[in-house]
DNA sequence: GCAATGATTTACT
DNA sequence: GTAAATCATTGCC
């Protein structure tokens, strides 16, 4: 079942982070589908410095995240990686939840020929800039919905326990100061898929 | 208009 | 495990 617009709606962003951890993430590429299970992501609000919205402020390139929830926001990072984040709560309020890994599930073919020669095939989507590549997410995907055919998350009734869900800090955002320290990075436990 | 910077990846030791 | 590559965005001049 894909997940409803009122899911990303709510104000809670954290949570929303929390609870997509074994959803799946699915984008249909030129009638080809690829994606898979949700196994790490981390939550981002305006509230704090790690975000790119810290104080509500808007820019060209963060304008999306002040869209409703259920909006794609993705960005470049480091001149060359695509981010694929997911806009949370409602207009005017910049939250979103970034997708940092998934584990394949659909077209893994297709993923493998858009990564290129891999060694280790656990590289494949273990990490944000990977995951969009294999996916072919890019930045024409920044603003799309994801109740469109191009890109979505399902819910498969897959549960997951609280104890198999493993909190920390994020990562790489260490000029956030006390804020970098927040737990707002969810992963699978013990899932191969993780980044490290 | 220009230089500093970063929510990372890759290759190499 | 560590370090370099790499360029759009940002913020200041």
């Amino acid at each position: 079942m894909r997940l409803e617009p009122r899911f990303y709606e709510r104000e809670n962003v954290v949570k929303i982070a929390r609870e997509l951890i074994g959803k799946y993430l699915f984008t249909n590429i030129e009638g080809v589908i690829a994606g898979g299970m949700v196994v790490e992501i981390e939550a981002y609000s305006w509230k704090e410095r790690g975000c790119h919205a810290y104080g509500g402020k808007m820019t060209s390139r963060n304008k999306v995240m002040f869209e409703t929830g259920g909006c794609a926001y993705v960005y470049l990072c480091y001149g060359i990686h695509n981010l694929f984040n997911v806009v949370t709560n409602k207009p005017g309020i910049a939250d979103a939840v970034l997708i940092r890994a998934i584990e394949p599930s659909e077209g893994i073919d297709t993923m493998k020929q858009r990564r290129g020669n891999l060694q280790n095939p656990f590289h494949l989507t273990s990490g944000p800039g990977k995951l969009t590549k294999a996916l072919g997410i890019d930045r024409t995907f920044n603003g799309k919905f994801l109740i469109n055919n191009d890109v979505w998350i399902e819910d498969r009734g897959e549960k997951v326990s609280s104890r198999e869900i493993e909190v920390g800090t994020r990562i790489g955002i260490d000029y956030a100061g006390t804020d970098a320290k927040l737990p707002w990075r969810f992963t699978l436990k013990e899932n191969p898929w993780v980044s490290k």
